[in-house]
DNA sequence: TTGTGACTCCAAGTCCGTG
DNA sequence: ACACGGACTTGGAGTCACA
């Protein structure tokens, strides 16, 4: 799979997630919406600026956006565990 | 510290790690080499294009590239050990 | 609420060279 | 082998109207 897939099905992921609109992730990112639109359809291949800026809005880290699933399993089993 | 700054020591660490220099590695991945020159620099902000053409040259995940010292580290440890 | 076409604008990215 | 410059083309960045 091409990096530019993995982070826009990231992207929309993380966004259905936190319960946002392409809109309300356009206002929280300060990317256009339209722009938002058409990274979850793979038109663009973004920048790390446009990158950073999505990943701040969701309040991850960057490479997490790049991540397939099997890898960001792999990355929280690594985490902390304050039970 | 700024995604491209990271991104910018990670392509310099791995080139070096690799034993390349910016021609060899403008070679490999099919990048111009006075790109890769500006990227080391942080003058630009590479596409996701761009970053997935390197981390293929370095045989990488891209997502390691945009990782810290510590995080790479810590997704090391994830990792088997075959002692 | 999102996708899409049309449209700017400038950074990304290439190619030429120099010190 | 690399930094850095100018000049150029491509495509990302950003906005609007509309289905």
């Amino acid at each position: 799979m091409i990096l530019r897939e993995i982070f826009a099905k990231n992207v929309r992921l993380a966004r259905k997630h936190k319960g946002l609109s392409q809109e309300d992730l356009a206002f929280e990112s300060g990317l256009d919406r339209t722009y938002i639109s058409c990274l979850e359809r793979c038109v663009y291949s973004p920048s790390l600026d446009a990158v950073e800026k999505l990943a701040a809005a969701f309040e991850l880290e960057p490479y997490w956006l790049l991540m397939t699933p099997a890898e960001q399993e792999q990355s929280e089993m690594a985490e902390e565990d304050p039970a």
